[in-house]
RNA sequence: CGGGAUGUAGCGCAGCCUGGUAGCGCAUCUGGUUUGGGACCAGAGGGCCGGGGGUUCGAAUCCCUCCAUCCCGACCA
């Protein structure tokens, strides 16, 4: 490709409104442009990149023995009311209704549609298990997109879909499908780590994301630093080391104005671990919606409330407001569980304890040398906690770190929660009809991208791994010579016949803008050809920030070759 | 949807407080001089100052309102 002739519009600034590098460096080496809240132009030069990803992807999901289909973006609501999830889906699943007053959706995800097609061609258990997959663009209406491809509405992921006769077939494919994962994201050479998770509003019931490690991600996974325990801080488990408090009778104490867990501690000399920090919520969704309810934790502890929703069975919570609170007998700032009327939640790390201190419920009081078993002897407990850095891990003996990542893969045991209400069905061995059992496993393709960049990047742009970068080698011609552009055009023309992929810089600039724009947008290989050198019959060529070394003009091909293949190891 | 910030040329910004009819750098176009790491000189094009309403003789500037973008929270690949 002649940069003259190509569309690659480089930014000497960052973009203002970018925050995270890989928004910045994408937009400014001409990659992407924004073309409303949350999507994306990808142009030539992105393109070329996401190509290189989706191949990768592509190339592990077929040697894994899946087969590649494309399904449509529309999809119509029959589909959606079958599966329930017209209702449940919420305002992410984008609506609209065509002219013949037929309402539709954008795909956010394929499940129905897959079950649908699956549902009308499979009919024996022969024909399984069966692992369809497709990469194509999904669309979900995300509160907030935000750090360029990082979190889009529109994006491009590849799903894949599972049906199998039974659990242990399911097993052994979700095995598969995680060692195939694990092969995908080394060869698009990322830092990565496998993590337990929620299943979330997909369902089903084993998952395990795949993050990449970044400080931009947008999740915090708890590792063990000791063996391979590693879960995602919605999910993990994992203890905490406690002072006993003294046992005693209940007493109430004055605490005027004092109501955080901190000020309340160190205004009663305490440790705040001896706190009981309650927290009042409102289940929003679900069966139990509307309810009230009660979450008491260790005055140092973060509530997770993706594990107070699990906990409740509701579908969301949302903090309750002072009126509620009221409501229930709670008084905001000095609340506790003594004497609240609503159903009530304990952390397990209060199971036991005693001598702890919390709200009165009445103004500027709370109660010291409460004891869980004597005075809460009916209390419900569950894992409520956030995990912290330094716990102790659930499978070993060793600590717990916190690392940011980005998911950009997950994976999912789902069962018959999508195949049952789709009637997904075939004859088993018996002859009885049987309802398939299911797995699903995406991969986020443009986040992907995103992805390599916030890991793979230094001052000059865009450091690609080799063999994900839009060109493998740029010719930058110096000077304003003809003999410079006509040894660079025979040098460009030896290479593509080569099949090497080359960006010719043939522009009119000078050579200080095309190193720089070579840089930014992470070339690996750069070939320069100017008048000084070919006097002498040589170019000079090197790796992207590396020493230059001078090649004679007839031994450029084996020179460049050299050089990409090392660019592999 | 809550909290915070910002909207002025393709990109980055100044001007706003203290109203007087828009400017700088980069990019673009023309001519010239340059040419081994984001050149220089001269000239040119490009703006309903986010939209609407108000105050005022006069609004980018003050007031109201809507919209958009970005950041922090709930969602997810």
């Amino acid at each position: 490709m002649r940069y003259s002739r190509f569309l690659a519009p480089t930014l000497r600034d960052d973009p203002a409104d970018a925050e995270v590098i890989s928004h910045k460096l994408l937009l400014r080496a001409g990659f992407i442009r924004r073309v409303t809240s949350g999507v994306y132009d990808f142009l030539p030069m992105g393109l070329r990149v996401l190509r290189k990803i989706e191949q990768v992807v592509r190339e592990e999901m077929n040697r894994a023995g899946a087969q590649e289909l494309l399904l449509p973006m529309v999809q119509p609501v029959e589909l959606w009311k079958k599966s329930k999830r017209w209702e449940k889906y919420g305002p992410e699943l984008l609506r609209f209704t065509d002219r013949h007053d037929h309402e539709s959706c954008l795909g956010p995800t394929h499940e129905e549609v897959i079950c649908d097609l699956v549902s009308r061609e499979l009919r024996s258990y022969k024909q399984l298990p069966m692992n369809l997959y497709q990469i194509q663009s999904k669309f979900r209406d995300e509160i907030r997109p935000r750090f360029g491809l990082m979190r889009g509405r529109e994006f491009i992921m590849k799903d894949a879909y599972s049906f199998h006769a039974d659990e242990d077939c399911l097993a052994t494919e979700y095995q598969n499908m995680f060692k195939a994962y694990n092969r995908i994201f080394t060869r698009l050479g990322l830092k990565f780590r496998p993590v337990e998770a929620d299943t979330g509003s997909i369902g089903g019931s084993a998952s395990h994301e795949f993050h990449v490690l970044a400080e931009s991600g947008e999740d915090l996974i708890a590792h063990c630093a000791k063996c391979e325990y590693a879960a995602n801080v919605e999910m993990s488990e994992s203890s905490r080391t406690i002072p006993t408090g003294e046992a005693g009778d209940i007493t109430g104490v004055d605490t005027p104005n004092i109501t955080s867990a901190e000020d309340v501690a160190s205004f009663l000399n305490a440790d705040s671990a001896q706190l009981v920090k309650t927290l009042i919520y409102r289940i929003t969704g679900g069966p139990n919606g509307g309810e009230i309810v009660a979450a008491c934790l260790r005055g140092d502890d973060q509530l997770q409330e993706i594990k107070l929703i699990r906990a409740l069975g509701a579908d969301t919570v949302e903090m309750a407001s002072d009126d509620e609170i009221k409501s229930v007998g709670g008084v905001t700032g000095f609340v506790g569980p003594v004497g609240l009327s609503c159903k009530h939640l304990f952390d397990d790390t209060l199971k036991n304890a005693t001598g702890l201190i919390a709200g009165a419920n009445k103004r500027d009081m709370h109660l010291t040398g409460l004891d869980m078993d004597r005075d809460e002897a009916s209390a419900v407990f569950a894992d409520l906690r956030q995990t912290r850095e330094g716990d102790h891990c659930p499978k070993c003996d060793g600590t717990i770190d916190l690392s940011r990542g980005i998911e950009v893969g997950h994976i999912f045991a789902l069962g018959t929660c999508y195949s049952d209400p789709m009637e997904v069905q075939f004859q088993n061995r018996e002859g009885k009809r049987t309802t398939a059992t299911m797995g699903c496993y995406g991969i986020g393709v443009s986040r992907l991208m995103a992805a390599i960049v916030e890991q793979c990047n230094d001052e000059n742009g865009i450091a690609w791994p080799a063999h994900m970068a839009p060109f493998q080698l740029s010719i930058i011609t110096m000077g304003k010579s003809d003999t410079g552009l006509e040894a660079s055009e025979k040098i460009y023309q030896e290479l593509l016949d080569a099949g090497i992929e080359v960006l010719w810089d043939d522009r009119k600039e000078r050579p200080g803008v095309k190193f720089k724009d070579a840089e930014l947008m992470g070339i690996p290989v750069h070939l320069v050809v100017g008048d000084r050198g070919l006097e002498n019959g040589i170019v000079e060529i090197r790796r992207r920030n590396e020493e230059k070394k001078e090649v004679q003009l007839g031994q450029i091909l084996p020179a460049v070759q050299d050089l990409l293949d090392g660019s592999f190891a």
